[in-house]
DNA sequence: ATTAGCACTCGTTAAATATGAGTGCTAATA
DNA sequence: TATTAGCACTCATATTTAACGAGTGCTAAT
């Protein structure tokens, strides 16, 4: 168990290597107002610390650092949950409004506020359409051999995708062929799209081979629609002002992983649903973000489930200040209304 | 004038800096197979051409690298003008047209191609909508208060838009309202649809006044899109090989442009048309590239100008292989089919 | 239990030195 | 007259050495 002044000690310690970037040695702690203990005092109590693992230093002669043990416990002990700043929030929720209606530019304008906001890289992930099911089918003909096919949600998202079919196609067939799919798929969940199709084509009677044919053309289309959940990355650009990323060493596995947007996608959608986590260092297990700390949060738009939200900076972040802004945000997006 | 011996070692000191990236000294240049002179003999040829502007030295006791105006030298004289290897583009249009026939994936393959082919990053962008006029408007209804608009154009591309009203519209009305879209506005270039919008609602009578209410809703909607022509980016991480770009200094301001797709849009639509055109170091007149040389060229899918393609890389790239490169990549995206 | 004092460690910085690739010039050579 | 060998000179880079100083751990005094 820590005593308070070591408590006082180790906060003392993060607090300023959060600042600085420096370790900190025992001296310049000791000159600080909140604690009155000498420098020597300090000193038996960092290494208390040490041997606790909370604290480490780079080599004898430096001061300390924090682990990410002692991140752990400043996160968990020292940082008080989110307490949401209602002007605060008022004013995030004003200038999100006031950008757009569209759900998708509405995350775009907030990870990149949250990452001004906080200095951060942020990553933001859209609804994954594949839990959402099909509300519509529907074609418009473009001309003889052409025409666009339209899947719509019941979340409400469009897709479209032009075909082309081998040959003419008389406009009743194309008809019944929607209307057939409407029937048979309106409801499944479109990452089963694929599946369903396959069962109903194999219902099918062979007199109804002509539409059969036909509607191959269609459905080898519409399944091939398989709307990406939409991604943004917001204030990518940061990173370059964070001193443990001024060597190639360091930024270049950042630059590398945090641009391959399938990865990205895949690593949100696979955090677990929370509402604010936090996860320190190498705890997050991905080898390019061994020295960064990433905050994610499941957030909601409208009331409605959302996405993700992720706001990635060195370990050495500003847990108290990101943690509180991803409260805002999360809490901003939840009151911005879509529809009025 | 260039006697034939100074050609010929300007031609190896920058075919050997290209290579290595190193200030090529006389010593060196006189150990190749190819020169037969000795190391003195060159260095007074060295001089000369130091004279001319053509090489320069970093400092008193390095070797000679080529000025821009050596390198521009080398493009229009030492560089031998594409000549198609037909193995190659057809491997090439091969490759493409096994990807898949939508013209968008076709061009970041494309683009991915030729980065690999070269090893520089490349930027790709489609075709500029603004340019192609409405071919037709269409909606569908989603439910009482919202539905999806749908504009596409004569190039049969199609953007799609969920727009949502105020209060109830009755079916007739919306059906009347896009009637009179395709009447009056079938045929307008997408980039001046806000402009003819405008001027078609203000020779609208009074007493259409229902349809003018409702009309503004899908109008704001509807001149809101603003295709965005397609970019795409290909191996962004390949300038991290980059000899010059080890460093944070040159590395950053590189990455922080490119990262920027709307100057990137403009900076691509704004160069001039071309078949294949270099643009060497300082010329670009950007200073994020201000080390960089592009070779750019329009493109022709399946024949149809479609769009502009680039490569940015060191102003010490292989000149001649870039060329030949992209000269092989548009001469396959030409010879690409959409439609078969 | 706390603090002052002191020897010791070790990364950082600066100065001193050595190295060597490359040059320009001059004189000899073909 | 054009080419080449020879040599003194330049200057970026690498290596060594020394000085510095922030910080520690331990011991003894308070």
């Amino acid at each position: 168990m820590l005593t308070d002044r070591q408590l006082l000690i180790l906060r003392a310690i993060i607090d300023d290597y959060i600042q600085t970037a420096q370790p900190v040695g025992s001296r310049t702690l000791s000159k600080r107002d909140d604690l009155t203990f000498s420098s020597a005092t300090i000193r038996n109590d960092m290494a208390d610390l040490e041997d606790m693992g909370l604290i480490e230093k780079p080599h004898t002669s430096a001061g300390r650092i924090p682990s990410e043990v002692g991140y752990r416990y400043y996160v968990d002990h020292l940082v008080e949950k989110q307490i949401i700043d209602e002007r605060e929030t008022g004013r995030l929720e004003e200038r999100l409004k006031q950008s757009s209606k569209e759900s998708e530019i509405l995350i775009r304008q907030a990870a990149d506020l949250l990452s001004d906001l906080t200095n951060y890289t942020t990553v933001a992930l859209g609804p994954n359409s594949q839990m959402e099911t099909l509300a519509r089918v529907d074609f418009m003909p473009l001309d003889e051999r052409r025409g666009v096919v339209l899947i719509v949600t019941d979340q409400g998202h469009v897709e479209h995708r032009t075909v082309m079919f081998e040959s003419r196609v008389a406009p009743d067939v194309i008809e019944e062929t929607i209307r057939l799919l409407n029937d048979r798929l309106v409801g499944t969940p479109i990452g089963q799209l694929k599946i369903r199709i396959g069962e109903e084509v194999a219902k099918l009677q062979l007199a109804q081979r002509q539409q059969y044919e036909n509607m191959m053309q269609l459905i080898q289309s519409t399944l091939g629609i398989q709307t990406p959940s939409s991604l943004y990355l917001g204030g990518k650009k940061k990173i370059f002002n964070q001193p443990e990323f001024q060597t190639l060493d360091t930024l270049r596995p950042f630059l590398e992983w945090i641009d391959e947007q399938e990865r990205l996608t895949h690593w949100l959608e696979s955090l677990p649903n929370r509402e604010i986590y936090v996860s320190i260092g190498s705890e997050n297990g991905i080898v390019a973000l061994q020295n960064c700390s990433v905050i994610t949060s499941d957030y909601t738009l409208d009331g409605k489930t959302f996405g993700t939200i992720a706001m990635i900076g060195p370990t050495r972040m500003n847990y108290r200040h990101g943690v509180q802004m991803m409260g805002q945000i999360i809490e901003a997006l939840r009151r911005t209304k879509l529809d009025e």
